[in-house]
DNA sequence: AAATGAATACCTACTGGTCAGTATGTAAGT
DNA sequence: ACTTACATACTGACCAGTAGGTATTCATTT
């Protein structure tokens, strides 16, 4: 293999972590090998350990770039609508069109992330924020207390978690339009009920 | 080590399966040699392998084992109580206490489960097994059409589902009563609401 | 009752494949 | 010429599965 010529570390690193991205996504963190990330990457394994310390810190960064496109993607949709049942409602439709376009954490992703403490505290902070973000759109737009509005967010959560596993272990279980309706229905009731 | 005496071959299955259920449940399916496997059933590999082809048999036969034992608990709620909202209410409490105790599924099993197909199929049958019991249930003592029962049992799974990765990733913000009153709402609202 | 032989359940040492990570070489760029 | 980003060949740890050995058990024979 001819030498790729040099780029920017940053660029090559992002090139790497798309590439990781997509082989962890396909294989599973442990049948992602790192020969075949850095094949998909068009670059040999040295270059890959030049970039990244080890395997796991690959992955870190996958999660780490992931995780960010969801937390931008869930206050993209709060913020366009001050009307919050609107707001929740967009939110959780981009939330559901996350997996079924593949483009979320699989069982996969959170079994291994979980087993590495930094990677778990990572995510677990990522949470909060969200959380955060959350309950100040509700206190804002919907005049809940804070109390509530972490609860919305840990039934809400779950319900979503809970389709991701669906969906993962039976496919064909899973109406996205259906469970959507379903999980608007649980916001509508909490925002009304409350 | 000095050879263990000869147990019926059923017997030493089972003692085999209930050493597997615990090494995988500690440590993952991959975490889970078949040498610390057989070290826990205090017996060789040798032994291992003379009563399973391999390590996916084993695995096959602890899902088959803690599914039949889900089943039970399930179906014996449902049997127990005719009204249906005490039904699904001691079903629920029953399947999280399960959770809670960690006794049912981690992430890992389903992860590697959903890999193989036998074992994918297996539980996925399982699962018609038990939509199929509630059904009947539901019908018979809530007057509920088929259709509707399965939609009630596809978002109490995917609650609960839901309530096993939260579990698992965040121990911390898993409030056992908390979900499993919000839950049981749920369940009231759609036995009222249909 | 004791000895013997055969079957089989179990044990131990071994094998070979896999792959994360590394040492060394070299091409790209200044 | 020098630095560094990248490539290749290698290393050693790990572990599922296997081959050969042996202890246990039972049935038969003495």
């Amino acid at each position: 293999m001819k030498q790729s010529p040099k780029l920017p570390a940053e660029k090559r690193q992002a090139q790497l972590i798309e590439a990781a991205m997509k082989i962890i996504y396909k294989k599973g963190y442990a049948g992602a090998t790192t020969e075949a990330i850095a094949k998909q990457a068009g670059l040999s394994k040295g270059a890959l350990y030049f970039h990244f310390g080890n395997k796991e810190d690959i992955f870190f960064a996958v999660v780490k770039e992931m995780s960010g496109r969801h937390f931008s993607i869930i206050t993209k949709s709060l913020l366009e609508e001050t009307n919050p049942q609107k707001g929740l409602e967009k939110m959780i439709k981009n939330a559901l069109g996350l997996v079924a376009e593949q483009k979320y954490f699989t069982l996969d992703f959170w079994n291994h992330a979980k087993r590495v403490k930094k990677i778990a505290d990572y995510l677990e902070n990522q949470h909060n924020e969200i959380e955060k973000e959350l309950v100040a759109y509700l206190k804002k737009n919907a005049g809940m207390t804070k109390k509530q509005g972490q609860t919305l967010y840990l039934l809400l959560h779950t319900l979503f978690d809970g389709i991701v596993v669906r969906h993962q272990c039976c496919p064909s279980c899973v109406n996205f339009e259906r469970l959507q309706k379903d999980v608007m229905d649980m916001t509508k009731l909490f925002l009304h009920k409350r």
